[in-house]
DNA sequence: ACCTGAACACCGTTCAAGT
DNA sequence: ACCTGAACACCGTTCAAGT
């Protein structure tokens, strides 16, 4: 069903699509080594020779999916430093995407940065707009940071209720529908608070 | 060891108690229902009588430690609404000290939220402050889940450092002693950001 | 270089039956 | 009301051995 079922045997590279596409199929409570293998057709043995452990395989994953938002850097706000709040914004929205992209992306990426393995690379669209527009070092670590969590915790958020929708339990319990939720512009409405907050930082008053 | 060892069979309170005590002692990971179980002298299936499943326990242990948060309300702030900055920041302050109360508090919290169980009343206290300082419904909804999701995230972040340095691994690489994180002003410092963000949106300019 | 087969030491949950 | 005993259907990981 998914890699390479010829006669040659699997990369390293094989096992990780096989994971992200069972992730993206069922979900990261589905994806166990013991299935993971047999949608490679091989005993969940075999996975150990490419992956140490199931936590290196998830944060492999993790990488690959906060992958594509670094693929799309800051092409045309790099130019124009003056406009670091659209380059805040473009980042947190490529990042929510990318999150997006696959099933349970935020949780993945969550568990790996708790277990403190890579995906440091997550805030780096953060840091790089931060310190571009001049905060000093701290500021933009600790600002990337928050901007990081919060981006998680709501895409994670995100994430849940498409869940439970596509499993036929409405949501809308007490909510008037013309409050009803916009999950971009929730989304947006909290990088907005940060980046308002960063601005009465900004060096250039 | 733990809960009423004596000739008196076991409440729903003791198995809560029981699990808070395991959680506190080995983290989450070693929260399993069999040893909850022999913790209590008893079988793994009797704790299927107190509750349906363990997602349904954790659900309880993540209330029981936000609901430190909430015994302690805005006491003194509550007479001055103007002064809503000091109000978040208490809540934030509080909700804090009662996810750190808790070994892997803050990632217990997440996964019950992740489920969509109770726990609503994480964010209360950042509710309260908001729509007693006067801000709509929508943006104190929206404000109070971007400061929650700040909040776990962060905290996630320390405990799992703290894990980390029980470990002995020292995690100085390559950061100035001088710029060494004080875990509370990094935490404060993103609370800021939010508050401060909000400030431009509060009805009384 | 990449995989098998078998085993170890676990999981959460169900359910008839006991007291 | 609260628990036992046994079972079901799984887990992640190790390791000698194969090709």
């Amino acid at each position: 069903m998914a890699g390479a079922a010829n006669g040659r045997r699997h990369s390293r590279d094989d096992v990780a699509r096989a994971a992200l596409a069972i992730l993206d199929e069922y979900g990261l409570p589905d994806l166990t080594m013991r299935r993971l293998a047999a949608s490679l057709d091989v005993q969940a043995s075999a996975l150990y020779w490419h992956f140490p452990n199931k936590q290196t395989l998830i944060a492999e994953l993790a990488d690959r999916i906060v992958g594509r938002a670094a693929l799309t850097p800051t092409v045309e706000g790099r130019a124009d430093p003056g406009d670091w709040h659209e380059g805040l914004r473009g980042s947190a929205d490529r990042l929510r995407d990318s999150l997006l992209a696959y099933r349970d992306g935020a949780e993945v990426v969550t568990s790996t940065l708790a277990l403190g393995l890579g995906t440091r690379s997550a805030a780096q669209g953060f840091a790089d707009a931060l310190s571009t527009a001049g905060f000093d070092p701290r500021t933009t670590a600790r600002a990337s940071n928050a901007l990081l969590h919060y981006v998680l915790g709501h895409v994670q958020q995100e994430q849940q209720r498409l869940q439970y929708d596509s499993l036929g339990v409405r949501a809308s319990r007490s909510d008037p529908p013309d409050l009803a939720a916009d999950a971009s512009s929730d989304f947006r409405f909290g990088v907005d608070l940060l980046v308002s907050g960063l601005s009465a930082l900004h060096p250039a008053h």
